[in-house]
DNA sequence: CTCCTATTTAGAAAAAAATCTAAATAGTGG
DNA sequence: CCACTATTTAGATTTTTTTCTAAATAGGAG
């Protein structure tokens, strides 16, 4: 909520390699945490600052959860990136 | 140099309101800092910050330095979004 | 119901970022 | 050269963010 927790979500280098391996289709949180050598515990906190900010939205199956890319918010975000740059959007 | 670096300055609501100031046209540090309950050296820190992401560009005259927008770094934030969303940009 | 696995939550510790005060630099103008 | 103003740099402190360990939750399988 809020192009702040957004892009805060954005500049971590985690989060966005977290983000980077959901584009290849969804991953549930351990198939995510393989891939880092971080703890579960940190994994789920980005998870957590990733949905916070929507860029992500889980889905539960069996107890496993989901995760996957929210892509209609990255359109909010370069729309407000355009903004900032003084670029001109199609979409405003 | 790098996403990251560009992605953190970004990242952060005062350096985004300096951002926001210089769409206004280029501005000495002091005149930045008048609009902030910040001193002049965190407002330096800032500048210093924004600089090394190539987001703003310095110009001297006399004693005063004075900042603008670097708009083509915009650019490529959007593309490196565009990507990180997966959606298709034009230009890649 | 009980055990097992996946994930999150709580709380503490470590690391990184933002801020301040004081001092340094640099350029102006006399 | 000297005094003045604008800005940055240094170093310390505060705040925020990231990370860990240990414990809690939640849901399925037997």
């Amino acid at each position: 909520m809020g192009m702040n927790e957004t892009l805060k979500a954005i500049s971590d280098p985690v989060r966005r390699d977290i983000m980077n391996l959901l584009k290849g289709g969804k991953k549930s949180a351990g198939e995510i945490g393989e891939h880092f050598q971080l703890t579960g515990a940190t994994v789920s906190y980005h998870l957590s600052k990733l949905k916070a900010a929507d860029l992500i939205a889980e889905e539960r199956y069996k107890n496993f959860i989901y995760y996957q890319l929210n892509t209609s918010v990255f359109e909010e975000v370069l729309s407000w990136i355009y903004t900032l740059g003084g670029i001109r959007n199609e979409n405003d």
